[in-house]
DNA sequence: CTGAAAGCGCTTACAG
DNA sequence: CTGAAAGCGCTTACAG
C-alpha cells in the first residue's frame, strides 16, 4: 500500500496538498486536484488510519463496555436490543462499535479500566454495573461516556427505562386479579433497575393491603434455567405463591416450565409476569403478560447522549424511557381455594 | 494524561527506557525499573494505544464483517451465536471485535470495503456474501481474512456447516415418514449455504422417489413473518404440501404460525422442519424438527483460522463443521389421504 | 544497562 | 493556491 508521501510525488505536488485533497480542507486548484485523483485512483491509495488518528487525536470509534461475559450478552435479548440500538445511532454518525465484554464476572473491572484509560475510543457507553472499584476507576474525568442504567458517577448521563413505575403497574395487576401471595424472583447482586422494580412491587402490594412477603423472594441469574430452579423453589413449599413475579422474562419463561413440571396450569394454577418483553414473550404458549422496556429506544437514548457529550453538550438529567405493562395469557385470577 | 516523554523526565530516564520497561522488553537494571515503575504508578500513566499503533502496525483489534443491516443481524439468532463464537476465541487472544454491519442491504460493500482496505483491524473475518464486487474488494492481498461460508476467494480459509449432509438428512426423516408433496422455503439472493441445502433436499427425495417439485418452492427472507407469508402461500393453493422444509428456523416457526392460521395441526396436517436450532426451535409449542449446525463453533473455527493465518500459517482448505437431524414435535406421518 | 535518533504516516498552522 | 516543517506519542534498531 502506497503512502501519502508517494502519492504525493507521483502527483508531483506536496504531501499536505495529497491530505487536503483526501479530506476536502482549504483551496487546491480543479487543476491540482483532478491530478491528484487520478494518481489516488490509480494507485488504490487509502490513506491510513493509524496515522491519521495519532494526528487527529480521534478514532470514529465508539466502545460498548458490558459487564457480563459474551455468554451472557449474547443469552440476553434485551441486551441485545440495547445494542442494536446503540448500533444504530453510532452508524448514523459513522462510528463503528467496539465490544468489550468480560473475561469472567469478576474481570470485568480491568477490561473497562484498560478500555476507558487509553485512547482507543472517543466515547464509550457503559451497562450499568454495580462493582464500586469499576465505578471509580471510569470516573476519568478526560473520557466522554454515559450509562444504561442509574448513574453512580456525577456529570456523567444516565438512560434508564421507568422500572419502578413498570413493576409498580404488573403489580397492580396481580393485586386486582386478587392475588394475595406473590412470588418474587430477583438477583444477587442486584443492580439499581431490580431495586426500583422491587421497590414499585412493594409499594403496589402495600397499597393493595397484601404487602410483600420477603419469604417469596427467591434469586436467580437472570437465565431461564435460575428462573425455573427458583420456582421449583417457591412452589414446593407449603403456602405457594398463586403468582410468580420474575423480574425478567427469560426467567418467567423458567417459570412456567417449572409449573408444567408440577402439573401447574399457567395461569389457573399460577399466574405468570415477565419484564422486558423479549420477542419471544409473545411467541411462548401460553404467550407472557410482562413490562415492556424499549431496549432499542435505551440504547439509542444513551448514544444519542454520549454523542451530544461529545459535540459538547453539558450532561443533563437521567432520561427515563416509559414502561408499559403487556396483559398476555399468562396471567389471571388465583385458583378458587385462594381467592377471597 | 502524561506522555512517555514527561514520564522519562520525571524518572530521569530516556523515552526508550520507559518504552522498555512498559514492554518487559530487554535488559533494564532492577533499580531503574522500579524508578520507571513508580513514576508510572504515580501518574497514572497509561500509553497511548494510537502511537503504539502507528509504530508497531498492529492495533489487536479483529474486524466482524456482516452484509446484514444491525436490524438483521441482531434478530437472527444464529448470526449472534456465530459471533459469540468469534468474540470467544479473540478475547482468548486480547483482541477486541469491531463490529461492521451495511448501512442498509446494498451498502455493504461499500462499509467493507473501507473496513478491509485500511489499517483498523488486523485481520478480519467476513460472513458470505453474495454480492461478487464485494469478493473482489475484498481480495485485497496485504489483509488477513477469513470466511464463514463457501469461500469465493483464492487463499481465504472458509468455515462452513455440512449443509448438504443436514438437509440430506432432514428430506430423508420426511421421505420415511411418507411425505411425497414436500414444499421448500428459501430465499433470493440465495446464499450457497442455501444452494447446499436445496442440493441435499433434491437428492434425498430423488433418491426416495419423490422428486422436489420446482413449483413448491416458495421465498422468503430469513424472517419468522416472511416464512408465514410464504407458507400461506404455499397451503392456499389445490395440492398442498404436507410437510414444508423451511431453510431455517425463524421461517420455519413462521410456518407452524400460518398452519395455525389456516386451523392446521403440526404435526398432524402439516409437517414442519427447520434448519440452525437456535434455542427458540426447542421452547417453542410444538418442538420443531430441524438440523442443527453449531453456530458457536462455525464463529470460533473462523476465529481460529483466523489468528493461524495471522501467526503465518498457510490457508487451509475449508472447514466442514458438522450438522445434526433433531428430531422433535413438529413432524409426524401426512395425514391419511395423503398417505399411500 | 542506557539513550540519541529515526521512523511509523498522517494533519495542521504558518509562510509565501 | 501550495509547500516546508513541526507535531501526534510511541517503538526499534543501533551505538556506546
Amino acid at each position: 500500500m502506497p503512502t501519502i508521501d508517494e502519492i504525493a510525488r507521483l502527483a508531483q505536488v506536496s504531501p499536505a496538498t495529497v491530505s487536503k485533497v483526501l479530506n476536502n480542507r482549504s483551496y487546491v486548484s480543479a487543476q491540482t486536484r483532478e491530478r491528484v485523483k487520478r494518481v489516488i485512483a490509480e494507485t488504490g491509495f487509502v490513506p491510513s488510519q493509524r496515522a491519521r488518528w495519532l494526528s487527529t487525536q480521534r478514532t470514529l470509534i465508539l466502545g460498548l463496555l458490558i459487564p457480563y461475559t459474551s455468554d451472557q450478552l449474547f443469552a440476553d435479548p434485551h441486551l441485545l436490543e440495547i445494542m442494536r440500538g446503540i448500533e444504530s445511532v453510532a452508524n448514523e454518525r459513522e462510528y463503528n462499535l467496539l465490544l468489550s465484554t468480560a473475561r469472567s464476572p469478576s474481570q470485568a473491572g480491568s477490561a473497562f479500566t484498560r478500555l476507558l484509560r487509553t485512547d482507543v475510543v472517543d466515547a464509550a457507553i457503559v451497562v450499568e454495573t454495580l462493582d464500586v472499584q469499576v465505578a471509580a476507576a471510569l470516573a476519568h474525568p478526560d473520557k466522554t461516556w454515559a450509562v444504561i442504567g442509574y448513574a453512580h458517577a456525577e456529570g456523567v448521563p444516565a438512560v434508564h427505562a421507568d422500572d419502578y413505575g413498570g413493576a409498580l403497574a404488573a403489580a397492580r395487576h396481580l393485586a386486582e386479579l386478587g392475588h394475595r401471595r406473590i412470588g418474587v424472583i430477583s438477583s444477587v447482586p442486584r443492580p439499581s433497575a431490580l431495586d426500583e422494580r422491587l421497590r414499585g412491587i412493594t409499594d403496589a402490594l402495600a397499597a393493595a393491603d397484601a404487602p410483600l412477603d420477603e419469604a417469596l423472594i427467591a434469586v436467580g441469574d437472570f437465565s431461564l434455567e435460575s428462573g425455573e430452579r427458583a420456582a421449583l423453589e417457591l412452589l414446593g413449599r407449603p403456602g405457594r405463591p398463586s403468582a410468580i413475579f420474575a423480574l425478567n422474562d427469560r426467567m418467567a419463561l423458567g417459570v412456567v416450565r417449572a409449573a408444567h413440571q408440577l402439573g401447574l396450569h399457567v395461569p389457573d394454577d399460577l399466574s405468570v409476569v415477565g419484564f422486558d418483553d423479549i420477542s419471544l414473550a409473545a411467541l411462548f404458549t401460553p404467550a407472557l403478560t410482562t413490562v415492556r422496556q424499549p431496549g432499542f429506544r435505551l440504547g439509542a437514548a444513551a448514544a444519542t447522549a454520549t454523542f451530544a457529550l461529545l459535540d459538547g453538550a453539558a450532561p443533563g438529567p437521567p432520561t427515563v424511557i416509559p414502561t408499559e405493562l403487556v396483559i398476555r395469557g399468562s396471567t389471571g385470577p388465583p385458583p378458587a381455594p385462594e381467592r377471597r
